[in-house]
DNA sequence: GCTTGACCTTCCCATGATGGCAAGGTTCAG
DNA sequence: CTGAACCTTGCCATCATGGGAAGGTCAAGC
């Protein structure tokens, strides 16, 4: 069972006990609703923010969205489509799709860095001396592996 | 050949010829200048920078790292090596080792959500319903992949 | 009832690497 | 001399996040 959200909790609550049922930081709280990403939420008289258990569901939404690497444009097109009853799961897996191609192609980059960086690091002995084929690389002073 | 480079440029040349040879952007050569990665530039009395063959050198050194995914601060440890006869490989080394740490987990972590998203995609319909295992799973309503 | 501490509010600033734009000065060719 | 192309500095924007200040609110304990 997910933690947090069973009946014991009294709703509504306040912003802290928001972030902590969400694991989404009550800075980053503000900051989403903000961004439109979140429903505007109720406020007690004083002004304090009131969230509702549908509230932090939405917060555990976008926390799970971002752990998956989702950037905010794409939580707010993912989140819409949550709402909207018509949608077509086409459209979801689209953006899916496009997040997958960019981490696929970021994760290709950095191999090839690695890949550099290790070849490099074979060649250097490691020790006191200052002789370092990293370095020389770094200068455009021997072929490039 | 590296282009650029060559016996034929008119030294000292100002910051676009700069820029171009090394492969960085104007701005982005003025603002490694005022991170103090790149030695203080000569000026002409109205006040252009003039850059030597050995500063457009350091422009390349600069981003040759950036393009092996070097942080600013590790460049500046590089730099600071590279301009040091009496540096130790290891010192060299142990930057990259730490470069190359870093890019493990980076590409770890993206291979993780990878996994996942392709999982939930696979279990997606992509066509006009609206049923959808990938909203499922990020709203929580299902066992998590 | 008052104090104290924990909580809440908004607003501004910082990150890191980069780009854009604006207002103004310089240089050179036609 | 004029216009184009270049240079200068400085400010703002990105993206997601955190820090902190200044001030208001609330509840528990005395």
């Amino acid at each position: 069972m997910r933690p947090g959200v069973e009946a014991t909790t009294a709703w509504p609550v306040a912003i802290s006990a928001a972030a902590r049922l969400s694991g989404v930081s009550a800075k980053m709280v503000r900051h989403y609703e903000s961004l439109g990403l979140l429903a505007v939420v109720a406020r007690t008289d004083a002004g304090y923010r009131q969230y509702s258990e549908a509230d932090v569901r939405s917060l555990q939404f976008i926390k799970r969205s971002r752990d998956l690497g989702f950037s905010m444009a794409g939580i707010a097109e993912l989140v819409s489509l949550w709402h909207n009853r018509r949608r077509a799961s086409a459209s979801v897996k689209r953006i899916a799709q496009k997040h997958v191609d960019d981490l696929t192609q970021r994760i290709a980059a950095m191999q090839a860095m690695q890949r550099t960086l290790s070849s490099l690091m074979r060649h250097c002995h490691g020790d006191e001396r200052a002789d370092c084929p990293i370095l020389d690389d770094l200068a455009g002073e021997i072929a490039r592996v």
